[in-house]
DNA sequence: TGCATTTTCTGACGTTTAGTCAATAATTGA
DNA sequence: TCAATTATTGACTAAACGTCAGAAAATGCA
C-alpha cells in the first residue's frame, strides 16, 4: 500500500469506503436496501466511478462476504489451536462457529442472497472463488481435528465415511439450525426458550453416535465451554 | 368450484393458470426469472388483472410455496403412517423428507428466496400464516413420533429436552444438508459421492447418540429403506 | 328484455433503479 | 512541457414494478 502512487492509494482506500457504506444498506434492509445511486452519492463519486470497482450490484454483495468470510477461517484457526484432545479441541470449533454467527451475523444475509443462483450468477468467478475457497479452508481445518481423533485411536470411521464426510454433517446441522434460528419464526412459536443450546446439545449426540471418545457423559461440557470461551477469541 | 357462477370459476381457474406461468420462470431464472409483464402476456390478461389476484410478484412466489409446503405436509402424514416402532417410523420420514427435496426441488428456491426478509416483508401476514402453518403441521407429525417413542420407553430425553427440541436437531440437519447439497460446489469439489446418503447416516448418528433403540447396529438401515420405499409413496 | 349498478379488465403512465458510454478531466512519463 | 494514458462524470437507455381512470362486461332487478 504505501508503494503505491497516491493515485492508487486513492483509488484502493476508495474501494474499502465503498464496501463501508454498502455494508449497513445490506444490513438494514437486505438485497433491496442497495442502491448504486445512493452508494455513489454517500462515497461522494459518481455512479460510473463505483462502476469501476465493482462491474454491477451483485458484485459489491460479494465482495462483502468475502470480507467476512476471512473472519470465519480466522476465527476456526484460532479455534484449532485450543489445547485439549480432538474431541474437545471439536468443542472449540463449534464455540467459533456459534461466535461468528453471533459477532457478524451479517455474513449469514450476505450468504443467503448469494445462495440465490439468479443473483450467485451475476458475480465474477474470482470472488465466488475466494468465499469458497474460504469455505475449504474452514473444511480443512476441522477435517483435520478428525483426522487427529482417528489418529489418536478417539475415533473409528465407519467403512467408507471420509472426515470430510463426518464435517459435512457438523456443518449442516450448524448451518441449518443457525439459519432456522435467525429466520424462522417457528422456534419461539413453539416455544424453544435457547435454540443454540439446543444445537449444541445435537452435535453431542452427533459424537456420541460415532463413538467419538471421550463420550459426552465423560466430561463437563459446560465447564468445557467456560475454559474455551475464556482461551479462545477472548 | 361448481356452485360458483361461471365469471367466479373462471377467475379461479386463472389464479391457478397463473402459478402455472409463473412456476417454470422462478424456477428457470429464480428471483429475477419472474416478471409481471410477461405473466401477463403468457397468461394472456392484462397486468392489472394480475394484480388483482396479486399484489406483487412476492406474492406470487409465496404462493408458489405454499402449493409445495402442503405437498409436504402431505408426505410427512404418510410417512408417518408406516407400521413398526418409533424408531424406524422416524427413518419413513427421513425417506419422505428426502422425497419430497428430490421430487420438487423448486420448493426449496422459493424458500430460499422468501428467507430474505427484503422478499419476505412484502409478502401478506395470511400467505406467510399458512407456510407456517404447514411447517409446524410437519414438526408436529415429527414430534409425534418422539412422544411415541418415550411412550414406549425406547428413549428418554434428558432432562429439559422437549420432543420439539430434538425434532429441531434433525430439521436443522436436513435442511442444512440439502440446501449445501442444492447450491455448494463445494462438496463435488472434495469427492463426497453420495452426499444424501452421508446425511442417512449422520441421521442414525444422532438417533443413537440419543441413544434412541433400537440402535442401529440393531436392524440394517438398507433393508429398513427398502421397505419403507415399497410401502410409503410408492 | 332493458337499464342501472357493480365488478372486472385494460394498458398507458409514473417511478425507480441498474448499467452504459461519449465527453471531459486528471495523471503519468518521456 | 505536452502527448498518451487513465480515471471520472452524469445524462441517457432500458427494464420492470405497480397504479389508476376509463372502458367493458357481468349482474340483478323491474
Amino acid at each position: 500500500m504505501e508503494t503505491m502512487t497516491p493515485k492508487k492509494r486513492e483509488i484502493a482506500e476508495r474501494e474499502a469506503r465503498i464496501l463501508a457504506v454498502a455494508r449497513p444498506m445490506v444490513v438494514q434492509n437486505g438485497y433491496h436496501g442497495i442502491n448504486m445511486d445512493r452508494i455513489a452519492e454517500e462515497v461522494g463519486y459518481s455512479k460510473g466511478t463505483i462502476y469501476n470497482h465493482f462491474s454491477c450490484k451483485e458484485e459489491v454483495i460479494i465482495a462483502l462476504a468475502v470480507e467476512s468470510s476471512s473472519k470465519r477461517v480466522e476465527f476456526f484457526r484460532k479455534a484449532a489451536e485450543f489445547k485439549g484432545c480432538a474431541r474437545h479441541r471439536m468443542h472449540a470449533i463449534g464455540y467459533a462457529a456459534e461466535r461468528f454467527v453471533r459477532d457478524y451475523p451479517e455474513f449469514f444475509q450476505f450468504e443467503k442472497i448469494l445462495e440465490l443462483q439468479s443473483v450467485r450468477e451475476k458475480t465474477s468467478e474470482k470472488r465466488q472463488a475466494v468465499v469458497q475457497g474460504c469455505e475449504m479452508q474452514c473444511m480443512s481445518v476441522v477435517a483435520g481435528i478428525v483426522r487427529d481423533a482417528v489418529s489418536a485411536g478417539d475415533l473409528k470411521l465407519q467403512k467408507a465415511m471420509s472426515p470430510e464426510e463426518l464435517v459435512f454433517g457438523l456443518w449442516s446441522l450448524t448451518s441449518g439450525a443457525f439459519s432456522i434460528i435467525l429466520s424462522s419464526d417457528s422456534l419461539t412459536q413453539m416455544g424453544m426458550k435457547d435454540p443454540w443450546q439446543t444445537v449444541r446439545t445435537h452435535i453431542l449426540a452427533v459424537l456420541d453416535g460415532f463413538n467419538w471418545q471421550p463420550l459426552s457423559s465423560e466430561y463437563d461440557a459446560e465447564k468445557l465451554r467456560s475454559k474455551i470461551r475464556r482461551e479462545v477469541l477472548a
